[in-house]
Formats: C-alpha cells, sequence, structure tokens
DNA sequence: GTGGTCTAGACCACA
DNA sequence: GTGGTCTAGACCACG
C-alpha cells in the first residue's frame, strides 16, 4: 500500500506542518514502518508543487522529533526506534485539543452531539483508504 | 454567574481569538445575554495582561462578525439581534474543524476512538459548571 | 551579566547549530534562566552578521526541543519548563562523543593524556568569562 | 589480532570518516602495521556494506595523507615511512577539536567535570583490548 | 543521485 | 515592532 502525501492551500495549515502531521499519522498508524523510505525531498517538492525548502523544513522537524533519520546523500527513513510518545504528555495535549475543539465548534454555534457523526463519517472515509489521498 | 474570560500563552492560540471564541461561545450557551456590557478594552488588557490593540482586534472581529455592537464613548454590548450563522457556511466550517482537529489528533499518535470520551467528559463538565473555564 | 552568542565560521559547524548549541549550553549552566527573552531574530542576524532565515532555523529547533517558547509577535523565551533530558539518553549520547572524540585525537597521532590538560585549560578559560565570548 | 572495521549509521559521522579514522588510529595503535594489507575496496564494501564509492573515497583519503601506498593492480598497504604529523598541524588539530568535543558535551546539557572518568574508561576499556570496537 | 546550509527577498499574522 | 511561511537559487558534502 503506497502512501499518499496531500497538501492543501485552503486550509490555513502550513505546508510543512501537513507533511508533517501526516507523516507522523502515518507511523502511528503502522501504514509507515520503521526503515521504510521516505520520497527524496526534490521529489516530492515536484510533486506537491511546493519549494524543496518547504520539504526541507518538514523533513527537519521530523529528524529533529526522531522520527526519521537521515543519512546524507542515501535518504530519509522512518527511525527504527519510535521514542515513545511520553503518555503524560500526549494526554495533556489530547485534553488541550480537545477542549479547543469544543471551543471552536461552540464558536460555530454548534451543538456539540453534531460533531460526533461527522467526526465518524470523516475517521471512516480515512480508514477505508488505508492511506493519505489527495 | 460571572463571565471569566481566560487565555493561555501555551496554547498556541493567538491570544485575540482566544477572546473571540470566549464571547462568540457565551453567547451560544446564554451565559452573555444580548445587551449585556462587555468590559472596556483597557480594563480586559489590564486584566488578561496583553496588550490593548489585541482586545481591540478581538471586539473588531466581533462587531464585524455581529456579535457585539460598539456604542462610541458608551462601551460594547452584546448584540440583540444575533445573526443567525448561514448554515451552508456553518456546515462548511464544521467539516473544515473536525477534519483538522482529527489531523491534529492522529498528529499527537493518538487513536481517533479515544476522542470522544474525552469530548464528552469536557462537554459534560462544562453543562454543570454554566461558564467559560480554562 | 549579559549573555553573548559567537559564531565562527570557520569551525565546520553550521552557523544554526552554533547558536542552538549556545542557547542549550546557557540554560544548562544556568546563565540563561526561564523566562528569559532571546535578542529578536532579526537583532541577532544583524549583530552575528549571518542571514535571518539562519536565526530562524535555529530558534525553530529549539523551539522543536521545547527548550525556548515563542508568542508570534512578541518574542522568543526561554522556556518555564525545561525538558530534563532522558538521562538513559544523554548517557548513551555522552558515550559515543567521547568515543567518537578519542578516535579523533587517537588519528591525530596523540596520546589520550594529552588532552585532559588542554581541556581543562579551555573549560577554565569558558568559566572565567562566565559567559560565551566571541 | 585481527582488524575490524565498524561503522555505524546513527553517529552522524559520515561512512568514509569513520573508516579513514579507524585506520589512522589502527596505524597509530600499531594494530596496523607498515606493509600490512588493506582489504580490497570491493570487499570492503560488501563486508560493511555501503556503496563502493565510499570506500574509494576513505582510501583516497588515506593515500593523500600517506598513511597507505596503493599500488595498482596489487592491493592497498599500510606505508612503509608513516609521515610525522606536522606538531604545529597537530597542536591546532586538537585545539579544535577539544573545544568542539566540549561544545557538544555542554550541548548535550552535560558538565565538563563528568567526561573525564567517562573518557579514562574507555581508554582503559581499549588499551586492554588492543583492537577497535564499536 | 542524495540531503545540508546559506542567502535574498517577499508577504503574512500577531501584539 | 515581533515571529512565521514560502519562494528562488546557489553551493557544499556524501554515497
Amino acid at each position: 500500500m503506497a502512501f499518499f502525501f496531500n497538501i492543501s492551500n485552503s486550509s490555513g495549515v502550513p505546508f510543512y506542518r501537513q507533511i508533517v502531521n501526516q507523516v507522523v499519522y502515518g507511523v502511528a498508524n503502522g501504514v509507515l514502518k520503521p526503515g521504510e523510505r521516505l520520497p527524496t525531498v526534490r521529489q516530492l517538492a515536484v510533486d506537491l508543487q511546493v519549494n524543496l525548502n518547504t520539504i526541507v523544513k518538514a523533513y527537519n522537524e521530523l529528524e529533529i522529533r526522531g522520527v526519521v533519520n537521515t543519512q546524507q546523500g542515501t535518504g530519509t527513513f522512518i527511525a527504527e526506534n519510535q521514542e515513545p510518545v511520553d503518555p503524560v504528555e500526549q494526554e495533556k495535549g489530547l485534553e488541550r485539543l480537545c477542549a479547543n475543539f469544543l471551543n471552536e465548534v461552540a464558536a460555530l454555534g454548534v451543538k456539540t452531539e453534531k460533531v460526533f457523526p461527522i467526526l465518524k463519517k470523516i475517521e471512516k472515509e480515512r480508514t477505508s483508504h488505508k492511506g493519505i489521498h489527495a
């Protein structure tokens, strides 16, 4: 199963962050396996139609976070030893994310109950694709 | 029930947006009633320890969205006739919000199922408190 | 006590990494305290005579590593809660660093005993300055 | 006593440099004696699982530094007359090496005093083994 | 061919 | 004023 990147220029999320998130997401869900090679920075820049340095920036953050290993002249690979996410940090981040989300939902004038079916629908679409698509 | 603003400098959400969201949220939940007066920009700037212009920007956005009315020299009040949100816009905004949310959850390495109980828990806490908390 | 940056273009160490290292070093030794503000990216670029983006890259890595916090429009500050370095990782990194160092010393044809006085001399010079100087 | 090469892809040191250092180190410590034959580039490339050109580059640097002599069609041998290292160059290289080392130690958040026992420990292990180990 | 670094300059978002 | 993002293009180091 191939791994597809896709970026959207209308979401307000920076390109490089979309790339970072998709890789982290792919690793977390087993779509990207340790040792697997990512596209070259040049190739991905062409595919996604963005500047080379934008890809470099994304891969760089992944390297710092320990998600990938880079060997100059060889390529970029999913790291063998994925740092387990600190469960305390994860929990805190998750709470904050959820609270923010509910604030914004409320700010749209939408009752919280209405989001559950939407979230499930999106999730279902994504898992049925078994990858990340445009 | 008093209305409390709460801003956090570690959430990554800009100050002015936190303020906007909290007012809209307060209105949507009936904590802030039409005609009710908001703090002056100067007072709020002092209370929240942020720059005056940040409050101005937030109140401006609220004015533009029709959530508040500003009376020159008198103050800022929750608008009497809250503009109903355009349902089409609402639907689109909601989808984008949900998709973004799931992306960020995924980027934390958390499976989507785990968010539902958390969302429900936060929602329950809030409805029991009938206010806005950090 | 002021904090001085200095970069050298002859060491082979990239500019941005020299900056990152000096900040981490400053924090580890208490010269930079939590909450303290770093120079603005523009100011530092001028002072060090390097491109703005080089500073941005360095500050960016520090942000990802949790060493500093950035508030857009406000500045860059030493993070309040410094992540304690994982002692196991630190130990491993230290061993590797030392082993590499001894390899290179040996490759220069120098006996290991000769490095101790040199290391001590450099250390003494640095601590007597109580800061980082050009 | 056999001579073992060891390369690690996680140390950040380029492959070709690891090879160069190990040979120079072996010569400096008498493990590799003048006239001794090194593995062929092809053989070593297979053994270490690296690109042929990487070995070529390492052997080239060794040849330039006068550590080995290459006989076309015969092989690569440790040079009979090892060039004595220019003492001025040696001194300068050593200072720079030490300064860099202390920087990296500091960047790990480790106080300088802690490195002395580690360096001594590694040195002791090596002299007792009389070989090169990972 | 691979990735890494640096420069120059533009435009945006935030306080 | 602050930092953030993106582009364009150059040159270097490594395999």
